[in-house]
RNA sequence: GGUCCGUUCGUAUAUCGGUUAGUACUCAAGAUUUUCAUUCUUGCAAGGGGGGUUCGAUUCCCCCACGGACUACCA
């Protein structure tokens, strides 16, 4: 499987938001793409009419707009194998369920869902096979007249693939192996149903990705145990030679107890499990998104790329560039990856700290705005280099730099104790009028200043700055005070410390 | 129940048969700092169990246990 250009695809159902796990199937398939110099295309699968939720693909094509994840081809991207939305697709599949049939590796069932369920509750681990299926109603079972009398009248039936019992099927798996399944416990799947005209996942898959020219499925583990069906299906079609190359990805898992991660972990442990905020149409639930929480996209993407990958060495840190390089399907891992949402809070913090203060800046104006502040942006550039190593997230910025923008107006109790003595009010009276005569009011002329009043008073360094710090923060917290002052100006800084010794005193 | 996949510190993981089993997150302690945080240093902490193969097994094989996925006219 070597020469053949790389052509991969996400292909999510639009039955809601994209889950993070998606996100991270997408991430994989798009490093795998690039690195190659293939395709991603992006294919809906919507075969499935009952479960479509409006806004659903919107939402999914603006979470990867938001994450930086960029596509070639497909719904809304456009491209030369469209149309990419399988509902759209329904004569294509009409055909080749045709083929199947008249090749004899597929067979109509009229047995409806009711009859069915009747016959599993009758019969334990029934399943529709090889073993079964001359003793149901079928092309197979019935007459032809009677089948296509059956047809003529309106019965709906179902299209099911014919599977031959007792073969090995062999899989190869990139990340996995060889895994091979015997095709007697596969049972008879339903590829088309006449109800809506639509295929089955099974069926608009293969048909797609073979249409598509898919090199390389790259996908959830929740897919391997049907994998040995889908290379009995490109047989059947006759597309072996060309039939792509599987990977199936280890699954994210809850980050306590067991089983597979899911929306409702997310609301239980208070993260979100979507990239954007989900608003469900059907029951109005708001689910919260990374981006609304305040992550930046590329901690996303990196701390995503990490979970069940990783590049053989140590280097945690990557830019999407960079994990284009590295990205290697043969150092995925094999086990389910618990979702440790404390180090997806690391990886912000580190791209918080590496991040530009003006796009910082930019990110918090906003919410600066919802607490009624209006600051220059020269100013929240300037905060934002002082205190973005302090924070998490962006919207942790406010409480943490509030005081550079709204004058304290209470004081911390604690510290207060701790650092207001006696003798501070005086001292700070004293400090407020030896900044006032000072010309130059910069971070280095204050501090060299202020020192050297301080030695020569003979005054106690520590008493003297950490009063200082609470007549301007209001608490025992803050960047370097001169920092603080400088930015505050000289009058502000004025008025805070005055203010604080009539309130204090 | 059946089939398949998996199993290294609490979590994510490194190790291509020979290591004091490494790194990061978390947590703890210390250093630095006028405060808080950052940062730095140190520390805590792991090969599920049992059989093989081998001079030697975390690494290869088998069994068991446990975990997970799948088992729809959903994807």
């Amino acid at each position: 499987m070597s020469d053949r250009k790389v052509r991969v695809r996400f292909a999510p159902s639009p039955t809601g938001a994209l889950h993070i796990g998606g996100v991270r199937t997408a991430l994989y398939n798009y490093l795998f793409a690039r690195q190659h110099g293939g395709d991603l295309i992006f294919r809906i699968e919507d075969t499935d009419s009952n479960r479509f939720v409006p806004g659903a693909e919107e939402y999914i094509i603006e979470s990867f707009k938001w994450l930086g994840i960029k596509f070639d081809e497909g719904v809304s991207f456009g491209g030369e194998h469209g149309p990419y939305r399988q509902s759209e697709r329904r004569d294509i599949y009409k055909k080749y369920v045709q083929v199947l049939l008249e090749n004899d590796k597929a067979y109509i069932a009229f047995d409806t869902p009711e009859e069915l369920d009747a016959k599993r509750k009758e019969i334990a681990n029934f399943q529709y096979d090889a073993s079964t299926r001359m003793s149901m109603r079928n092309s197979l079972t019935l007459p032809k007249e009677e089948v296509d009398a059956l047809i003529a009248e309106g019965k709906q039936y179902v299209v099911r693939f014919k599977i031959e019992p007792n073969e090995e099927v062999h899989v190869h798996d990139i990340i996995r192996g060889e895994v091979i399944v015997n095709s007697s416990v596969l049972d008879d799947k339903v590829l088309y149903k006449s109800a809506d005209e639509l295929p089955t996942y099974h069926l608009a898959n293969i048909v797609d990705d073979h249409l598509m020219e898919v090199s390389h499925v790259i996908r959830g583990e929740e897919w391997l145990p049907s994998a040995p069906l889908h290379v009995l299906l490109y047989r059947a079609f006759g597309w072996e030679d060309t039939m792509p190359e599987f990977a199936h990805l280890p699954l994210l898992l809850k980050p306590d107890g067991n089983g597979k991660l899911s929306k409702r972990d997310g609301d239980r442990l208070g993260f979100p499990v979507f990239p954007l905020e989900w608003h469900d149409p059907k029951t109005g639930d708001v689910s919260s998104g990374y981006r609304e929480s305040g992550y930046l996209p590329e901690a996303v993407i990196n701390f995503l790329a990490l979970l069940g990958w990783n590049p053989g060495n140590n280097q945690e840190i990557m830019s999407l560039d960079e994990l284009v390089q590295l990205f290697d399907l043969k150092h995925c891992s094999k086990a389910g990856a618990k979702f440790d949402y404390e180090k997806g809070k690391w990886f912000n913090h580190e791209y918080i700290m590496k991040k530009d203060n003006a796009e910082l800046a930019e990110l918090f104006m906003p919410i600066l705005k919802t607490n009624g502040v209006e600051a220059p942006m020269d100013k929240v550039v300037t905060v934002v280099g002082l205190m973005k190593d302090r924070v998490s997230f962006v919207k942790d910025l406010w409480e943490t730099c509030k005081f550079f923008f709204v004058a304290p107006t209470e004081y911390d109790e604690k510290t207060r104790k701790k650092r207001w003595k006696e003798d501070s009010p005086a001292h700070m009276l004293e400090l407020a009028n030896f900044l006032e005569a000072l010309e130059d009011f910069s971070v280095e002329n204050q501090e060299k200043e202020v020192m050297a009043w301080i030695t020569e008073k003979g005054y106690h360094l520590g008493n003297v700055m950490n009063a200082f710090r609470l007549t301007l923060v209001g608490e025992g917290k803050g960047p370097h005070i001169f920092d603080i002052t400088a930015v505050l100006g000289k009058e502000e800084s004025l008025r805070r410390i005055r203010r604080a010794v009539e309130v204090l005193a």
